[in-house]
RNA sequence: GCCCAUGUAGCUCAGUUGGUAGAGCACACCCUUGGUAAGGGUGAGGUCACCGGUUCGACUCCGGUCAUGGGCUCCA
């Protein structure tokens, strides 16, 4: 005689057990038809699920997050099946869901191609129309195992195995296909109506790069066609913003063969850089930072010693010359304690905070590379504090406040923050590894601030915070850090002497808020979508004659504009007002001044901004004392 | 580094069983001096990524290299 509670606090009681599907018929027709699993007693389940007692029950449709899961992940069964009745020699392995998707991985002997993709959906979408119901059954292991032996899926075996013994597992079946899994499904794959295979891409078995290499076949899966054409579209519009096109389209940079991974600033790029920087100077005034700079290349020695050669020579570029050898640095620790090093410190002179536009050159794996995402030279906006182990988190604490202050500028105030921990390879005793996850975390929770442990994530030589954000788009960036590292100073001999006159190791903390200025200028053109705030935008304004008439009154007004600070150019063109308009549009400029005989009259200009929105007729003032104001308000 | 795809004019792209290449935009010159998203005409511009092979002949076929793109692995 089961009750049913459901999330409404109503119940509904039957005189026998009934499974989910038959409480969905009993409340109505259109959910009976919706329902796709349930929740019961907070246990996922099919809604073939038969309930013996009373429960807690939560129907789930496609309009709930757990119901569009299930929906992805039966079209990644979906997918297996239509994979294997075309190609009954490719093996199955798994088939997870992912954001926006699934993908599955087969075994095959040869790459799938597009027209194998094609293919591929055309089945499913046979296999969907024929609404084939998909059945749960429970094995023990042993007789799973028999099971996908039996039908040759040595990979299902493999998982099977590293599943502890005594468990019973689940298999899912839909007409000829079965697969094991833990569930729930869909009922029938008639309910997986909108899906999509968007690509094929190579991954390794485990994921681990020692390991066969597997065909992955990515697809997006949606309640309804609808959203599933939202979702494309959503995708052609982040291609709109993709920061190598805009990179391109707006003449900030450039890439080419000769330096891969290795940018080629432009002037309207470089100015982009060169803002960020005096940005970042600017921040660092008054927080007791002092920049220095240090040279590219280093004698292999150093780099022995302070044990990166061991770990990264791989990925180190090297240069020889008279009988030495090189490396071109790929961080700017080492460099920093040279510095520290040339002078006797007393713990009065702590915390020591050295700043540097650190230029890094690292040799990344070339299939790593990805516009100025992922590049081969880059700078850091570097830092790194020499410190006491008592300054370790008010230092932290500090850095913390400094990073909002910087992303709030930006208009990023979504910041997620993580905690990384020793990875499996590392130096340093674990009494030190202790107290230095500690402080961080310290840092944290006096903050009263949210953040994930990321256990193993840490860095070689000490725990960190990273610093992570969401742009315009949703996605997430990692940008900030904070590393301790209780290695490196020891091993490059770094000391001071404590009020005890005995000599101590400082702490030293390395940090970066951008991490390296052109992933944060990557990141920015796509945030922006190339319309970059008026304190950002190379070009602030420009100036736009009607006629030739009007050259020299025009050439004044920048003139004057960029006596006064700004970044303003003249458009002179022989070409009309419209052509002018649409290419200063196109270029995101913020501000088109536009003069003609009656402003050159009156000595005024016309307002348009790059939204196409006419503020008016101006007096140059007028205009100044507003542009000010937005690049001092940091205006988005 | 691994898997797959791609590489033709500055950009976006055509080029159909192998016979040394086209368009639009951009560029140059000329006409036009026009008031808020493309005025008109003429012209110039390519070692078809690179190297090698097959062939009388290769942008086209084959092999290799490099780069780029999508993933995987990695990321001090």
């Amino acid at each position: 005689m089961p009750e049913i509670i459901l999330p409404d606090g109503s119940k509904r009681n039957f005189p026998e057990p009934v499974t989910v599907a038959e409480v969905a018929v009993d409340i109505g027709p259109g959910l009976a038809r919706a329902v796709l699993a349930a929740r019961v007693n907070g246990q996922l389940v099919d809604t073939s699920h038969r309930i013996t007692a009373d429960a807690e029950l939560t129907l789930l449709t496609g309009k709930s997050d757990e119901g569009l899961e299930i929906i992805r992940h039966s079209t990644a069964h979906l997918l297996a099946m239509a994979v294997k009745q075309l190609y009954p020699e490719a093996q199955v392995t798994i088939g997870p869901t992912v954001e926006n998707g699934f993908y599955y991985d087969f075994s095959f002997h040869r790459p799938f191609t597009l027209d194998d993709l094609r293919a591929i959906e055309a089945r499913m979408e046979v296999l969907a129309t024929a609404d084939l119901p998909i059945t749960r059954s429970v094995l023990t292991r042993e007789a799973a195992m028999d099971f996908f032996q039996g039908l040759g899926e040595h990979f299902k075996v493999q998982i099977i195995a590293a599943i502890p013994t005594g468990e019973p597992l689940s298999l899912y079946t839909q007409g000829d296909f079965t697969d094991l899994c833990r569930g729930p499904h869909v009922p029938t794959t008639g309910k997986l109506r909108a899906f999509k295979l968007m690509k094929v891409a190579g991954a390794y078995w485990r994921g681990d790069s020692n390991n066969e290499m597997l065909q992955r076949i990515y697809g997006t899966a949606w309640p309804d066609a609808k959203q599933l054409k939202d979702h494309l579209h959503r995708l052609e519009e982040a291609e709109k913003r993709d920061h190598r096109k805009l990179g391109r389209e707006l003449d900030l940079f450039h890439t080419q063969e000769e330096a891969p991974g290795m940018v080629f600033w432009h002037p309207r790029g470089w100015q982009l850089y060169v803002t960020l920087q005096d940005y970042i100077r600017a921040k660092l005034r008054g927080r007791g930072y002092q920049e220095v700079h240090t040279p590219q290349l280093l004698d292999r020695s150093l780099w022995e010693r302070s044990g990166h050669w061991e770990k990264f020579h791989a990925e180190m570029f090297t240069t020889a010359s008279e009988n030495r050898e090189y490396a071109v640095k790929p961080m700017n620790c080492p460099a920093h304690i040279q510095i520290y090093n040339h002078h006797l410190h007393s713990y009065r002179d702590l915390p020591l905070r050295l700043a540097e536009f650190g230029s890094c050159h690292r040799n990344e794996p070339s299939g790593s590379l990805h516009g100025l995402l992922r590049v081969r030279h880059f700078v850091q906006d570097d830092a790194h504090i020499f410190c006491t182990q008592a300054q370790i988190e008010s230092e932290v604490s500090h850095f913390i406040d400094l990073v909002f202050e910087v992303y709030r500028d930006f208009g990023f105030t979504d910041v997620r923050l993580a905690l990384s921990t020793r990875p499996p390879k590392r130096v340093g005793e674990d009494t030190l590894w202790d107290q230095a996850e500690e402080a961080l975390a310290q840092a944290l929770n006096h903050k009263g601030l949210t953040w994930k442990l990321q256990p193993g994530e840490g860095a070689f030589y000490g725990p960190k915070i990273e610093f992570a954000l969401a742009d315009s788009l949703n996605r997430i960036w990692q940008l900030g850090t904070i590393q301790l590292d209780f290695s490196m100073p020891g091993r490059l001999g770094a000391y001071y002497i404590a009020e005890d006159n005995s000599k101590q190791t400082p702490v030293m903390l390395h940090r970066a808020i951008l991490g390296s200025l052109e992933r944060f200028i990557g990141i920015l053109i796509e945030h922006f979508a190339g319309a970059l705030p008026v304190w950002l935008a190379p070009r602030q304004a420009i100036v736009l004659t009607i006629t030739e008439r009007n050259n020299t009154y025009a050439g004044e007004l920048a003139r004057w504009l960029c006596e006064k600070g700004f970044r303003v150019e003249a458009d002179l063109r022989n070409e009309k007002i419209g052509l002018k308009i649409r290419e200063h549009t196109q270029q995101k400029v913020p501000y088109l001044l536009v003069v003609g005989d009656r402003e050159a009259e009156n000595r005024t200009l016309a307002v348009r901004t790059r939204r196409g929105e006419d503020q008016g007729v101006l007096s140059w003032e007028d205009f100044l004392a507003k542009l000010g104001s937005e690049v001092l308000s940091r205006a988005l």
